[in-house]
RNA sequence: GGAGAGUUGGCCGAGCGGCUUAAGGCGCACGCUUGGAAAGCGUGUAUACUCCAAAAGGGUAUCAAGGGUUCGAAUCCCUUACUCUCCGCCA
């Protein structure tokens, strides 16, 4: 969420960013119903303290009265009193809901984009911030789609997993499954390397935690939701490795926090169909690798060009094709400011397929989350979160599969076979 | 699932209707002291919102969370969450 602070004091930024986000002019106006919702806030607040102090104040003599063994005068002033607490009930209702407005305004903004996101309305608009520098990989024509060549070795089961489950939850097997153990393994001992302390942490989160990272109300229909405990299965780790730091005030020196959670991810991604969904492309329980880093906002830059270098050497290492987007305003997720997706090559499917997504969330998310340190003078300053995958498993299997297919087999890249145990699939 | 006991500031811990602007201790910061340190002494030490042009200084709220009783609630009542102990079940 927006911090109020910046309506009163940066208007122009907070309009400049929300254009870039495709606002319309009716859109717009809400910046200026926020300001003007937050006065009548003050104003409310201002006569409501004034009430109350008065009516503490009271009470006090009226003990004070009591005491003394002046009766009749305490019960005198407590009729005063009286009257004032019917003034305070009045002046709360109005305050409360006035409290009420403001937040139902303020969570429909999403992030102020950063000064380097480029302008569009979709993902036609993205930048390709840095290509694949070879050619692009071609397989021939008997090249087969990573779920034909999963059937061939009998690696994924679709058909299985449907019956256990339902459609979007596949099961992996043989082979396939340790492929996968494999490939979290790697990018575990990968981000361990990198200075990531690893977490396992719950996979359902309560409503504050994903309120916390902006996952509700922003995607309440994208997340699998538990009614009867009232809990959330998480649709990425990103969500409770976040949250270690809600409500949490850190010093300067504990900069940069850095953390690394293997969970699986659970979305709902309600009407996906076609070709795009087939096979691994699109499914509602998939794995993923998620770094997470908090960091000074002087600072935050910085690191997400680090997290990037981190990603991008995850993908040398397996020899895989891919290519960098920087997101356009149309394209930024709510609480994003600046986001870089990774891309792979396909080579079967001939087309690019998303396995990561890489942001600076700056003080968006640890508003919500209450995530602050204490600067040189002491004051509470909001800090910066930022995370990447590091990376997503099923679609990397896609690509691994497609990518490495030979007439005998499936080649397994050197870096993975110390995490297989095997060199190839056939 | 059943029964009981708890939850107070960074931490420990007192308080069980007005004498609390939350005692006392520990920790931390600064100062005095010292050749330097320790000890000792002194001062300070939460968060959010808000008033004030700003600083200084006020005000309000917060004793797990939310509601209630009362002129007045950390303290009494209700609901919820969490923690601990015992029983049951269990990988």
């Amino acid at each position: 969420m927006l911090e109020i602070r910046k309506f009163h004091e940066e208007k122009d930024a907070v309009l400049t960013g929300l254009r870039k986000r495709n606002f319309s002019k009716e859109q717009l106006s809400l910046v200026d119903d926020i300001i003007r919702l937050d006065l009548t806030r003050k104003s409310q607040q201002t006569e409501l303290d004034q009430l109350l102090a008065q009516r503490n104040s009271k009470s006090k003599e009226i003990g004070q009265l009591f005491q003394s063994g002046k009766a009749a005068e305490a019960n005198a002033m407590k009729q005063e009193v009286q009257t004032i607490k019917d003034q305070v009930d009045q002046l709360e209702k109005g305050y409360a809901d006035t409290q009420y407005q403001l937040q139902e305004l303020m969570v429909q903004l999403p992030n102020l984009p950063h000064e380097s996101v480029p302008a569009g309305s979709s993902e036609e608009d993205n930048e390709v911030y840095q290509d694949w520098a070879d050619e692009l990989p071609d397989l021939g024509p008997e090249a087969l789609p990573h779920w034909e060549l999963a059937d061939k070795y009998g690696l994924i089961d679709f058909q299985l997993g449907a019956k256990i489950t339902g459609a979007g939850f596949p099961l992996f097997r043989a082979k396939g499954s340790q492929l996968k153990r494999a490939l979290i393994n790697f990018f575990l001992a990968e981000a361990n390397a990198a200075g990531y302390e690893e977490m396992s942490v719950p996979h359902v989160v309560n409503a504050d935690s994903a309120y916390g990272t902006g996952s509700l109300p922003d995607k309440e229909g994208q997340m699998y939701h538990i009614e009867k405990d009232e809990l959330y299965l998480i649709p990425t780790a990103e969500v409770p490795v976040t949250n270690v730091y809600r409500d949490v005030i850190m010093s300067a020196t504990d900069f940069p926090v850095k953390m690394t959670a293997y969970t699986p991810c659970f979305r709902r991604e309600a009407g996906s169909y076609g070709a795009h969904v087939k096979g691994l492309n699109r499914v509602h329980q998939f794995d993923k690798v998620e770094i997470v880093q908090i960091q000074h906002p002087e600072k935050s830059h910085d690191t997400l060009m680090e997290m990037l270098r981190h990603v991008e050497g995850l993908l040398q290492k397996l020899k895989l094709p891919y290519r960098i987007l920087r997101l356009c305003g149309g394209d930024l997720t709510f609480a994003s400011a600046l986001t870089f997706d990774f891309e792979v090559w396909s080579a079967a499917q001939k087309r690019w397929l998303e396995v990561s997504s890489v942001s600076n969330f700056e003080t968006f998310q640890s508003h919500r989350l209450k995530c602050r340190y204490r600067d040189e003078e002491g004051k509470t300053q909001l800090a910066h979160t930022l995370n990447g995958s590091a990376l997503a498993l099923e679609r990397i299997v896609a690509c691994l599969l497609e990518n490495h297919q030979t007439a005998d087999g499936i080649v397994i890249p050197q870096a993975l076979v110390n995490y297989t145990g095997w060199e190839r699939i056939d």
